[in-house]
DNA sequence: AGCCTTTGACCAGCG
DNA sequence: TCGCTGGTCAAAGGC
């Protein structure tokens, strides 16, 4: 990563963090893609209040670009979309994103607590990488039994949370992409050590987000960064706040920690402990213990540790509970499991830690439901120029940073964008149902939305394809499972068509 | 005994 | 070339 784009988000973070511990705070930085976001022109500097209603605004002039929050949020608003009781989705598949576009927040009762509105940068888009995913993940368990949060990654974070990450940081990655070219990464959410193993991302989540660095970072090969998010319930007991960082499935071993500049809070330095793994992730924690944000920066070569190991490991008695609520394993195992060390990247450029991170390659998902994704174009858009590809980043490098709404009183940890190349990012051990795709600016590829198929539960997966590269996806997991993976989860690839299918 | 964390020192990149 | 900064190393200690 290049130390001026995760110094100045660091900055970001760590001015947002100081002034408001308790609350999420937004800093971001002058860039022009940015600017659109706010109203106030170039320079300006949006208070976490406003850019978090500026990412939730309803005045949205791009419909198009929306993200796939925002998407899910007009869905899962649009009654619609969502004919019926929200929880079940029992949607049409078709029922095109497009219709939702124009949707403005939603005010959801249950997960989407806050109004969900944004202009989502099609920065997100992380065209170059091969495949990013998302976990949603940091959630703690305990607020696994919680509507608000997502189930499957290492953490845990409320739709809203998660989506207003992925958003910012989309909408920082935007901008990044348009001065630097494009960030690669997917963006991976890993769990923040804090999220996952404690039940609650207590407090003082900030979400300070850090745009940008997502992309720029010259040196590292691929970054997953995560960011973790804090969950949002400041409520729960701060004890959660675990000195590892979150659990996404893997072991490891931290190296160092350092004092970085710019940031109030010392940087971790882990590594993966598997033998010849690469993969390292640096986390940075406030001072009550939460986790701001993770970084990734790699991919495994190997797939993730077995659950029980891993309880073992991380302390966590219930490594399968870990597996599969915690969005970040989620990703992190998905790609851990799927990918294998290919020899070929992808063929999008990527930027030199887009590299590294993505050294292993996975696949091409086999559930991959290009066709149809290709297929739709309805709301396909034209902000080439944010989306393309930077020629020069060779990895994708994503960062979710934390943003909170400010209406939250949780602290979110940053969700981290895993770049993985051939993940299957369908196959998680979870049904899904495709309810919607559309097509993003700048990427000709529609976005795909699923849920999850098990009654009641509120688990959205939006799967979006690298505008460079079909097989880079990016998959963004909202909500947690509210149950146990389908016993019949199978092959992946199963899955993965079922869904291709639907 | 093995693994992990801590922590100061060292190294490399950048301005 | 120098200083700053981030990232890594490796010894020491703890669990």
């Amino acid at each position: 990563m290049t130390k001026n784009d995760e110094t100045s988000l660091s900055s970001s973070a760590s001015a947002s963090r100081a002034s408001a511990p308790l609350r999420p705070t937004i800093t971001l930085p002058p860039r022009s893609s940015m600017e659109t976001l706010f109203p106030g022109g170039p320079g300006f500097s949006p208070g976490p209040m406003t850019l978090v209603s500026n990412f939730f605004s309803d005045n949205d002039p791009d419909s198009d670009c929306r993200s796939f929050s925002q998407l899910l949020a007009g869905a899962m608003a649009s009654p619609a979309a969502f004919p019926g009781p929200r929880p079940s989705f029992s949607t049409d598949p078709q029922v095109s994103a497009s219709s939702k576009e124009d949707r403005t927040s939603v005010d959801a009762a249950g997960d989407f607590e806050f109004r969900f509105k944004q202009n989502r940068p099609s920065g997100l888009v992380i065209a170059q990488s091969p495949l990013f995913t998302v976990p949603p993940g940091l959630s703690p368990t305990c607020l696994l039994d919680s509507p608000g949060f997502f189930s499957q990654g290492p953490f845990v974070m409320s739709h809203q949370q998660a989506l207003a990450q992925v958003t910012a940081q989309a909408a920082q990655a935007h901008s990044h992409m348009q001065l630097q070219a494009k960030f690669p990464s997917s963006l991976s959410v890993a769990p923040a050590a804090s999220l996952t193993q404690f039940p609650s991302f207590a407090s003082n989540t900030k979400a300070h987000e850090q745009m940008p660095p997502l992309v720029s970072d010259t040196r590292t090969a691929v970054k997953e960064s995560s960011g973790l998010s804090q969950s949002d319930q400041r409520s729960q007991p701060s004890s959660f706040t675990v000195d590892k960082p979150a659990d996404d499935g893997y072991n490891w071993r931290k190296y160092g920690q350092k004092q970085v500049k710019g940031s109030e809070y010392p940087r971790s330095y882990y590594k993966c402990t598997h033998p010849s793994c690469p993969v390292k992730k640096k986390v940075e924690r406030s001072l009550d213990g939460q986790v701001t944000e993770i970084i990734y920066k790699g991919q495994h070569n190997h797939q993730a540790p077995l659950p029980n190991k891993r309880a073992k490991d991380t302390g966590n008695p219930n490594g399968n509970s870990n597996f599969q609520e915690n969005p970040e394993l989620a990703s992190q195992n998905q790609t851990g499991n799927l990918n294998k060390p290919k020899e070929g990247l992808p063929a999008y450029s990527l930027s030199k830690k887009d590299q590294e991170s993505s050294q292993a390659i996975p696949e091409h998902l086999p559930g991959s439901s290009d066709s149809e994704e290709m297929d739709d174009a309805e709301t396909r858009g034209d902000e080439k120029g944010e989306d393309e590809p930077d020629p020069k980043r060779r990895n994708t490098e994503v960062r979710v940073s934390d943003q909170v709404s400010s209406h939250r009183t949780v602290t979110e940890p940053r969700i981290i964008v895993q770049t993985t190349s051939e993940v299957d990012l369908l196959d998680d051990g979870y049904r899904w149902r495709k309810y919607g795709q559309k097509v993003v600016k700048g990427n000709p590829y529609p976005r795909s939305y699923y849920k999850c198929t098990n009654p009641g539960c509120n688990v959205r997966k939006h799967v979006e394809r690298a505008a460079t590269d079909p097989k880079a996806v990016i998959t963004t997991y909202e909500g947690k499972h509210n149950h146990d993976v389908p016993a019949a989860k199978s092959s992946s690839h199963n899955t993965a068509n079922s869904i291709a299918s639907q």
